[in-house]
RNA sequence: GGUGGCAUAGCUCAGCUGGAUAGAGCACCUGCCUUCUAAGCAGGCGGUCCUAGGUUCGAAUCCUAGUGCCAUCACCA
């Protein structure tokens, strides 16, 4: 049972026969590290309940505490603050209960708890960027995170591919493409469709430019360009079946779906499941009818349906045009409900998705709410913000994008550059290095973005190289190698690593700090599933290897004489470089043996 | 203008349900590699927690008002 457990009813016990009262609730902390103590409770609260000096009241509680709880050693009172010192052997029975669990801190799915997480999402007509980096791994992390927490977990993207804006690059191509391909120019698919989309905005540009010297007003003239005119004419051929059209449209699609793909994998994120918009733009009609019918919606004169949300303290917002067509919310009502056909078993849905569209989710929730289905109640918009520039916001056609592919190139670069100065690597294959650097670009990369609260914008400036010292992804990943190196040579000597530990006589506070450190994580696994964030893990493990490094500069592990001693300063190592693995698991970074 | 988010050291960020002297990293300054990987460790410097009120035994944290930055409020996606 948890320890916070166990002394809540006794200190409840406790005021029962001193004071005879009833104490609501028992507040509890760890104790600071300037105090002696382990666990920490607050003396404060409870006089709402009893009255008297909080000193002297702690002062009691302690004494009963020591007399009747046997993992308590001996306490000391501080104001109001009553500071409890556990027994060593506590810590002992807790670390050999949990150093052969593998997992531990993971909770086993529930199978009928399922959730599902959107995250990436991309428009099929530029490349990926920093801004799709951070949705990526808040996403995916996230996603782990919610299946170590106990929840079954589909991972999902809708892409968007189609509409006006697929039609220019498609435009541009037959223009100006003689016939290039991926293989033709050695692009990347995802490169190549994008900068025929580029050529299209530039055409258009410069033409809309030609008609304004020519006399016609700018509104005219951005309306009535011929490129636009042949693009939405593009589009209804599209929509109409048009065989060249929808060839064009598949062949190009193709290209980029090849160059995201080898993006993703280079970032290290998957799918369970992919939908594209061709295939749901036109979901959400029906229900929109059916929530007409049932008073959902309304109707106005000019025939277009709304839904009125000024109780709610939002606008009305439409939901249908006049035209009969859809809009954008249209499409996401009917795409959640059929989510829930594909899978029974989702009773919730988390959306990876900038702030900028706060609102936008607050009305789609509002709606399926309203609408009456059950799972509604557990959707969840992952707002995180926006990645910018020292120059500002980050825009496609203007060129001031930082290049997710360039970047992650970078970033091992960079990686590759310290370890070649370090120069620790020289027994290593070529092989070997090259996967090592990417490990640790990427890993810099990813702790950098995802240690960050997910609300708050990030300043990105590409200038200032990411950090590989001090709270970065490297430091740990080093670690983490570090302790694989003791391992290895471990093997050499009488070192058993599956031994019970016997108590020890005094646990070194070093020893007694890793302990408490690790006894944290299946709480921080639930806080970070909770919160959403995997910015509470990556702050754990951060602590934690802090913790570790510090033991391994003071204590002697391998050059311990004591046998239980060395052994158990073996299998701690073991452990910790468990949960500094799986911690970054979660965030989709990996460790390596050696670096 | 309405709504939402953010504001903590020179810079980048932690700070859980209110609790003890507000913590890390970077940068700058000192030490530590003949002992397990120095991408490390130990120490120093550095703070009107945006401002003003309020609630409380106690506020960076909760409430109110204000300031600044960002987003959003389209029959666009």
């Amino acid at each position: 049972m948890h320890i916070q457990t166990i002394l809540e009813a006794k200190v409840k016990e406790a005021v029962l026969s001193i004071f005879n009262k009833n104490l609501p609730v028992v507040e509890f902390q760890p104790t600071r590290k300037d105090f002696e103590g382990d666990i920490t409770i607050v003396v404060f609260p409870m006089l709402r309940t009893l009255k008297g000096n909080p000193a002297q009241i702690g002062a009691q509680i302690g004494a009963f505490l020591e007399e009747q709880v046997d993992e308590v050693r001996s306490f000391n009172v501080v104001k109001g603050f009553l500071n409890l010192v556990l027994k060593d052997a506590f810590y002992v029975d807790f670390f050999n209960a949990i150093k052969n669990t593998s997992n531990f801190g993971f909770v086993s799915t529930v199978a009928s708890d399922a959730i599902m997480v959107e995250y990436s999402s991309p428009n099929t007509n530029k490349p990926l960027h920093l801004g799709h980096i951070r949705n990526n791994l808040l996403g995916y992390s996230v996603a782990e995170i919610l299946k170590a927490s106990g929840k079954k977990v589909y991972k999902t993207q809708i892409i968007n591919d189609r509409g006006i804006h697929i039609c220019k690059s498609m435009l541009a191509w037959q223009k100006m493409g003689n016939g290039e391909t991926p293989e033709s120019t050695g692009l990347k698919g995802d490169k190549l469709v994008g900068n025929y989309y580029v050529a299209f905005d530039k055409a258009y540009k410069a033409e809309v430019a030609e008609m304004v010297a020519n006399g016609i007003d700018e509104k005219t003239a951005a309306k009535e360009a011929s490129l636009l005119l042949a693009a939405q004419e593009m589009l209804l051929k599209w929509e109409a079946g048009d065989e060249e059209v929808v060839s064009l449209w598949k062949k190009m699609n193709g290209w980029v779906y090849n160059g995201f793909e080898i993006t993703y994998q280079n970032l290290g994120v998957n799918f369970d499941k992919l939908y594209y918009e061709s295939d749901t733009y036109l979901l959400g009609k029906d229900v929109v009818a059916d929530g007409l019918e049932k008073g959902v919606f309304f109707k106005k004169e000019d025939g277009s349906v709304w839904i009125d949300l000024t109780e709610e303290g939002l606008d009305e917002k439409i939901v249908l045009r006049s035209d009969g067509t859809s809009v954008y919310m249209t499409q996401d009502i009917g795409t959640a409900i059929q989510r829930v056909k594909d899978y029974a078993d989702i009773n919730g849905m988390v959306y990876t998705v900038g702030n900028e569209q706060d609102y936008h989710f607050k009305v789609l929730f509002l709606i399926l709410k309203k609408l009456g289905f059950s799972w509604a109640e557990h959707l969840h918009h992952l707002s995180y913000g926006m990645v910018d520039l020292p120059s500002g916001k980050m825009k496609s056609r203007e060129g001031t994008v930082v290049d997710a592919d360039d970047l992650m190139i970078e970033m091992t670069n960079t990686a590759a550059k310290i370890s070649e100065e370090l120069g620790k690597l020289e027994a290593y294959s070529a092989e070997d290095k090259k996967e090592l650097y990417q490990m640790v670009g990427l890993g810099a990369l990813k702790y950098y973005i995802l240690k960050v609260d997910p609300k708050k914008r990030i300043l990105f400036d590409p200038e200032e190289s990411v950090d590989f010292q001090g709270n970065t992804g490297p430091f740990i990943q080093y670690t983490h190698a570090r302790i694989q190196s003791i391992l290895r040579k471990v093997k050499d000597t009488d070192v058993e690593l599956n031994t019970t530990i016997k108590t020890l006589e005094v646990l070194h506070p070093k020893e007694k700090e890793l302990i408490k450190q690790l006894q944290l994580f299946p709480d921080i696994i639930q806080l970070a599933a909770k919160n959403y964030s995997p910015a509470v893990i990556a702050n754990y493990v951060y602590d934690l290897v802090k913790e570790f490094n510090s033991f391994y500069q003071q204590v002697s592990i391998l050059g311990e004489n004591n046998l239980d001693k060395k052994t158990f300063r073996v299998q701690l190592s073991q452990k910790v470089g468990e949960v500094v693995a799986s911690g970054f698991k979660l965030l989709g970074i990996e460790v390596p043996d050696r670096m």
